[in-house]
DNA sequence: ATTGACCATCACGTAACGTGATGCCTTATA
DNA sequence: TATAAGGCATCACGTTACGTGATGGTCAAT
């Protein structure tokens, strides 16, 4: 049920450091830590592992994938879907470069005449051809929309004083100085906050919650958008969303 | 007939910095400079960035490239044949992907069930899987240094006699004007010396044997020391040790 | 003669790990 | 039950393959 980071690394090939550095950059956190330490990696982290690594193959680097996968409206299955559709088009790539090399083959043996132009074809190193199409599913658009009612309250609430966000907002800056996140008085503000955004936009699941916040470090644009509440204050309110998160699920 | 940095990047795909870079690292550098300092590439230098591109495609690193382009023994048709091999089995991985995809998706909607080894089936990112094969072919570093050796051999073997390396030498330096290198007298000469190579160093394939006997003409350090032993030495060892690749590979 | 697109060379930055070094944990075996 | 081997953890620096400006020369067209 368990697997320790060996086991991981063995049954999908990858290595341990690969592991820890998912890890670290909280792309993959194992779902359980030993009293020694020990990371324990269950099914489910599997699961989004191979999500991960879909991607990969797809050339995405980690920073967008940790996007894609904390992104609101993720969707596990729509993603499969699209994956299948991106391997399908490198499948094509691929085929096209082999035809290339056949061509090519030929054209040392003096069969034929080949074009520069024909050299190339099939070939496309410049960037990531899928990461457009994602970026509509998953990227730019779902997170405008998010960002966009965002930005009235951090930008355009800085104005509209008495506006509740703002005074939470204010709150966890004044806080996040003095206290750690998950200080009685952080996880009050935030719950604060899981509140607000429960009444005034549809309804937050703790998981989503927990993503919300990840994203606030994890998307630039979010990140300027809180930090100017004071610096630092994105990382502050993520550390504390997912404490509330873990501590209020189960 | 001249590309300039930027008609080069945009034809193959690349970035103007990839091609610096590739000049930095020596791995192709344009064949000719104008006054101002621009670079010149011509169809001949595209065709080698066409090669490293096919390689870079199948994973390899530069260095690794910048070794078997530049090896004694890389004949371009060859590699042609050799990359499209690889990239089939690329092919046959993604399919394989793809398949697990599919098995993936059906699982998500419940229908099948799916172990944590068939969620992981296709994947192999832990190493090239064509290098491995590709040494075999042009040989490498573990390759040189035990060429390195074979020097010290060569020279130092001739003042330690009742050397084994040096009887062998010595015995196909008397055969070399005798008879020709595909005769059973040469063959089961070879034949000692292949046996000794594997014993004393490493294990050489038969691939890798043929190539250093290649080697042994392509590199004037090799014919001196070995040619010593008879003006011709080498290159009749070089076509004996081919004959002996082929005929024992089969 | 000037402008704008293209070229060059630094030189520092980044992503995704690799590679030890060092030390604790655990489990099979004597 | 002790002990040794193999696994795990955390630094922390190294590496690969470029990306990204900054700064300044070059060239063809206006």
């Amino acid at each position: 049920m368990n697997y320790k980071v060996k086991e991981v690394a063995d049954l999908v090939g990858i290595s341990i450091r690969t592991l820890h550095h998912y890890d670290e950059i909280g792309l993959l956190s194992p779902a359980k830590i030993t009293e020694a330490g020990y990371r324990l990696y269950s099914e489910e982290d599997l699961e989004i592992l191979q999500q991960i690594l879909f991607f990969k193959e797809l050339g995405f680097s980690l920073k967008k994938i940790k996007e894609i996968i904390n992104s609101p409206n993720f969707n596990r299955e729509e993603a499969l879907l699209q994956q299948r559709k991106f391997l399908q088009e490198k499948q094509q790539r691929l085929e096209k470069m082999i035809e290339t090399l056949d061509k090519t083959i030929k054209y040392t043996r003096g069969e034929i005449n080949m074009s520069d132009r024909e050299k190339f074809e099939g070939f496309d190193f410049s960037k990531n051809p899928y990461e457009q199409e994602a970026r509509e599913k998953w990227g730019d658009k779902a997170v405008d929309h998010a960002n966009e009612k965002l930005e009235k309250l951090t930008v355009e609430g800085k104005k509209a004083l008495g506006n509740e966000a703002d005074e939470i907002y204010k709150k966890l800056a004044a806080l996040k100085d003095k206290v750690s996140p998950a200080s009685p008085e952080a996880q009050t503000a935030i719950k604060e906050w899981f509140d607000y955004l429960n009444i005034n936009f549809g309804n937050y699941s703790l998981q989503a919650f927990k993503g919300l916040g990840q994203m606030y470090v994890a998307d630039e644009r979010f990140t300027r958008n809180i930090d100017q509440y004071g610096e630092g204050l994105a990382e502050f309110m993520c550390k504390a969303m997912e404490l509330f998160a873990d501590s209020n699920s189960r």
